[in-house]
DNA sequence: GAGCTGAATCTACACGAGTAGATTTAGGAA
DNA sequence: TTCCTAAATCTACTCGTGTAGATTCAGCTC
């Protein structure tokens, strides 16, 4: 009764606390926890889960990701996590990985490919298992995660750099459905509000705006490059309106850049979709409460999501990468024209 | 020329790697990564940088957080990222802690008491440094933050669950704030969009609301709840115009509640400010670029996470647990009829 | 050259968990 | 009783890192 006296554990509770509380080795304990690899009496089980709750241990995730090389975590990279569009897919990713009980880290590059290249080294030291990279650029730079050797999903992505599974939608086949739309409501001028993007790829909606148009016959219309946010949009939607040959319709490759011009044309007293017609791209929720609601064409954030983690934690490294074209869905409301 | 060959070994390079590489022991290695705490000769030290950069070693952080027993992250719980406001105070967050050099790992709860606990147990099993906590309720569950015994801040929160810190900011006044601007125009019948929080506490702003009507010796006008999103706003618009006693002016409890309100008001062909005046709460970007602009008691979100990581990272545990209550200011925009 | 000093470097252990292989134990058959 | 077997449990090593304390060594003085 003097040495085998158990006493409180000052400091955080480790497995040894619950060994020497319950009686039994340490081995015994981490069989327990975690279900195997061997089989344990049902009367010690209940003597060490008896332990387990009374002093609150909660294992260290830390040591076992230093022992098992896994923190049955992965990692994600937005460039901008005020994007709505963006806080879905995190928010969808996280709900997919959760459901194979991994945990996610969010992190934010704020548009800069400087903090971009931070961020995969941050989630790299920090053990993730799996990386998705939606970069602020079409063709990332992805040697940091070459480097990391850490299996990486590229999203929002149409499979630029080779040799890494992605994730993406078709962008061009989205911008023609856009396009056409509008044409079939009779516009014949036809302005394009894209991104500020500094890679080297063209952005498929570009293609897909101007490809639509000369198969219609129709004179390429006017297109401005303005940051994927509000004030861009905004500042964008001025300078359309502001130009000699005004057109009469607008796609915009963003919901956000969408309800930055319409506030422009809100100010301007120009009436939507009366006086010129608005389809934006994304589909996030703020393009269905805007003010006309956004005709846009939605990206499947849920599959997008559920593709991803798919592409990750089914895959065998020496499989080949996964690319995954989803398509797009027009989603009629009210800026286009349409009652 | 035979065992001292160098290989390029497999898998991971760790310490042990570079310490072979580069013709010194581990310890070396260490000193130079962390800068101390022993010196390292200018010539040694050149080597060893060298052979980090030659085989792309990183610095393992689950085995760092094991051996250190701090992971320099702090763990952010949010009831609902989808919410800018949240979006924006994660962010913030996000680079208060990054100046620091901490890192944020971001987890949502969804409206959910239950994830929020099952949030907290996993930040705390991956030996976060703090938590902030952001909960779905005016008086969270904390037996699972005592429990971990982990550093943490309510967010959020007027400091109700007493021993904890807490950062938040006056509802109470920011509802008179908004609701006397309101008098001021004329409105004598002035409703009100709360919550549907599932706390014992009264949220500030229905006292704030209840408060300036009574002081200006004006009849409580009516009340409303609905969850802090959209849909939940749209719905309480239409129940506000439906009503027998149809109010003039909303004060809406949160940014997102009162665009739902500002879309059910354009559906019915309802004039905002015209017809129905609106003052709402947040302050986030949205308010900015809805139509109209809506006037709005915005929160301070920058300094909230400024206050926030102080409060963590500042203070022994000894100290006293600090109480923030921050100051909110009203954004006059159109919603309200001012011009 | 002996003795000393301090800088530079190395050796060796700890952190908490997972688990292979060794050891103990209970129960049954002969 | 004595063996044998399989289940239960324990011992002991490992993961990669940080760092205290031991060790080496060059440069200097007398």
């Amino acid at each position: 009764m003097t040495t085998t006296a158990v006493q409180t554990p000052r400091g955080p509770v480790t497995r040894k606390d619950v060994a020497r509380y319950a009686g039994v080795s340490t081995a015994v304990v981490s069989y327990v926890v975690n279900g195997g690899p061997k089989n344990v009496a049902p009367a010690t089980e209940a003597k060490v889960r008896d332990a387990i709750r009374v002093l609150g241990y909660r294992p260290n995730a830390a040591a076992r990701a230093l022992k098992l090389g896994s923190s049955e975590t992965i990692g994600v990279v937005v460039p901008d996590n005020t994007n709505p569009f963006f806080t879905h897919l995190a928010h969808a990713v996280e709900e997919a990985a959760s459901e194979l009980g991994y945990g996610m880290v969010l992190t934010n590059s704020d548009g800069s490919l400087t903090r971009e290249r931070k961020n995969i080294r941050t989630l790299a030291a920090r053990q993730v298992d799996g990386v998705f990279l939606a970069s602020c650029v079409f063709d990332p730079d992805v040697t940091e995660l070459e480097a990391s050797e850490i299996p990486s999903v590229l999203l929002n992505n149409a499979g630029s750099p080779p040799g890494f599974a992605s994730v993406g939608v078709d962008l061009e086949a989205g911008g023609r459905a856009a396009v056409q739309h509008l044409i079939g409501h009779g516009h014949t001028n036809i302005g394009l509000a894209i991104g500020t993007n500094t890679g080297n790829q063209l952005d498929g909606r570009e293609v897909g705006w101007l490809a639509s148009l000369r198969e219609a016959g129709l004179p390429d219309g006017p297109m401005l490059h303005s940051p994927f946010t509000r004030p861009g949009g905004y500042e964008v939607g001025k300078r359309f309106l502001s130009m000699a040959n005004r057109p009469t319709a607008i796609f915009a490759s963003n919901d956000m850049q969408a309800i930055g011009i319409l506030r422009a044309f809100h100010e301007a007293g120009v009436r939507v979709p009366e006086d010129m017609a608005l389809v934006s791209f994304d589909g996030s929720l703020d393009s269905e409460y805007s003010w006309p609601a956004l005709t846009t064409v939605a990206q499947p954030v849920q599959l997008m999501a559920e593709a991803a983690v798919r592409a990750l934690v089914g895959k065998g490294r020496a499989e080949e990468p996964q690319h995954h074209i989803l398509p797009t869905e027009l989603i009629i409301r009210q800026s286009c024209g349409c009652k």
